[in-house]
DNA sequence: CCACCTGTGAAAATCCTGTGAACGCAGGGA
DNA sequence: TCCCTGCGTTCACAGGATTTTCACAGGTGG
């Protein structure tokens, strides 16, 4: 069996993530997003990890940004990757990435 | 000789079980019940104890949560791990926890 | 003005939890 | 062996909790 090319490319340095060579169109807070999930394949990152990391300081109580963030996200990679979940929801808990998919 | 590595990892500061690396998807509450039952390894615990130390307080006299729950991790561990058993019922008594399987 | 990004609120969709009930299995006694 | 009985296993469901998605208002920079 072959091993086929990691098809995601995430380039935090050139503020740029790829698929298959071509460039998603992100926003800043969204790349910072993928960059943070993508740092930590296959750990479980509660919204509090989460939001330390991308926005600095402790989430409100009741703050669905990181939510709403990760629904934005999932829009984009679907597009740019049909039929691929690469974040995973752990309800009650937070989010994970996972590169196979 | 080398020993094998351990497929199934725990992990409750991660909210994580882990089979070969990878994050078995758990709710919150069948993963206390594992953390619970697997800091005993060999050790029959009653559904009292798994109960008081899961949800907190005593069961009702007829309560069947632990059970259910325990189908319900059964389950999930069976399906990551086919042929495994890692939990083991003791008639009139409660469960055990066996990592060997 | 326009195009876009951002965070928030709220509705819609999805998932988790505990419970009751049906089913099955094992053990004891005749 | 067969039946009975107690216990364990699993299914189905309703209510509640959580997540997902949409719409919008404010802000920014061209």
């Amino acid at each position: 069996m072959l091993g086929r090319m990691a098809r995601l490319e995430i380039k935090p340095e050139e503020h740029a993530a790829l698929v298959d060579g071509r460039p998603l169109s992100l926003t800043v807070r969204e790349l910072q997003l993928l960059v943070t999930l993508s740092a930590h394949p296959q750990r479980i990152m509660t919204r509090e990890e989460l939001f330390a990391e991308v926005w600095g300081g402790r989430p409100r109580s009741d703050d669905r940004s990181v939510d709403v963030y990760v629904s934005r996200l999932r829009a984009k990679l679907g597009e740019a990757l049909p039929g691929s979940r690469l974040i995973h929801t752990h309800n009650g808990i937070g989010y994970r990435f996972s590169p196979e998919g």
